[in-house]
DNA sequence: GCGGGAAACCTACGGTGTAGGTCATTCGTG
DNA sequence: CACGAATGACCTACACCGTAGGTTTCCCGC
């Protein structure tokens, strides 16, 4: 088992290397990544990265897409009499999200941290906001409603993905016996039941904003 | 000017050490941030930061902690009649918080990435948590509260706070009319504007979990 | 058979974080 | 005042990093 000889292909392509990268990422987390332990993972040299890929910060780009491209909402029609509910759309929406983002807690922080400029995020995007629109949601309303999805997903996924995170920084029991009294209902931290509840909370908002009128608005 | 002698006194401090990281951090961003430069910067030998500091993950810790501790809530009592509304504290918080982030555009991702075990954001919290107790709302939504508001203001604010960030994805525009008619609503980005509009929303959804007994629930 | 491009490898350079050691000054103690 | 220890700085050196530039080999169409 010697090395490739120099002329022979190792197979490599953008694909493979993405592929490889995000898998990387996924067991030594980003603080570890590098293009030469990416090249040995590979069995291959680190300038051959180079041919398929500009260079590091292009090989985060394509970890990111990678990882992004994974989410996939569940948005099929469930009949031809009734279409989804807004509020549906989004928590469906929402926990495709989530599930991508368990899935690579490493990736994650990556992610919220680059500009995006995925067409999957467009499309998900695309399908809310026609959702919302459907149901007779004013346009006003329409427009915030993703920057407060977002916003809030990134934000707390982000908290929950970060290594050695906890709900709320060590704090003197005694001299805070409010925050004291509160700590029991933090311990669902992380949990699919917790986000669910919080969910709620901002749906509600955009809700609230949108007046009595419109479909699903309270 | 020459150099300083070996065993003469530089004046470091972890305090001095870290305010100058800081500076250096919004200078040229966290991507040139190191151990040497910021020795350069302060006219010292880089191991001599190794005295006041355990390493470079330490740095990071000190600038994170140095710009939180920059949060300054106006909580001050408007009067003996009358205590602040928990939405206000809320708001004033997290214009805050705001504030801080775009005095320091390139520490923030730094902020949210890592683990917080400030007492300034613990106290940030208690003051929120006791306006929501005194206008009477269940616990139940008091705890979630926090986890709600900050989930957003970090997603939000690093949305806005990531170079080269934009909105939302560039799409194409006669594949996507829906959205395209929904960009105008988009041009406010990153303005004071957006953000109380956004948070609105936020705390319309708490203060309708709340139910319509507490007092700012509506 | 042969020329040219593609895909890999190799070398080398300037940079990084930091372990370990050295040395002048300062301070507490007698 | 003398002196040993602690302090806080500096210096050297190592392993590693991203990557520019050059070299080698193979493959494919003519």
């Amino acid at each position: 088992m010697t090395a490739r000889s120099r002329g022979t292909s190792a197979g490599l392509d953008r694909g493979r290397i993405a592929a490889a990268a995000v898998a990387l990422v996924d067991r030594d987390g980003l603080e570890r990544f590098g293009v030469r332990r990416l090249a040995d993972e590979l069995g291959v040299d680190p300038m051959s990265i180079y041919h398929h890929v500009k260079g590091k910060a292009a090989l985060l780009d394509a970890v990111s897409e990678t990882v992004l491209g994974e989410v996939a909402v569940d948005d099929a029609d469930p009949g031809t009499d009734s279409r989804r509910d807004w509020q549906d759309v989004a928590r469906r929406t929402a926990h495709a999200y989530r599930d991508m983002a368990y899935r690579h807690p490493r990736v994650f922080p990556l992610l919220v941290t680059r500009a995006q400029t995925s067409p999957v995020a467009v499309s998900a995007l695309e399908a809310l906001v026609a959702a919302m629109r459907r149901d007779g949601l004013p346009d006003r309303v329409v427009a915030d409603a993703p920057m407060v999805l977002f916003g809030f997903l990134n934000g707390h996924l982000l908290a929950r993905t970060v290594e050695g995170q906890v709900p709320v920084p060590a704090f003197d029991a005694d001299a805070h016996p409010t925050m004291a009294a509160l700590a029991p209902r933090w311990e669902d931290f992380g949990t699919a039941a917790e986000l669910d509840r919080l969910l709620d909370a901002v749906l509600a908002g955009l809700a609230h904003q949108a007046g009595p009128t419109a479909r699903g608005a309270a």
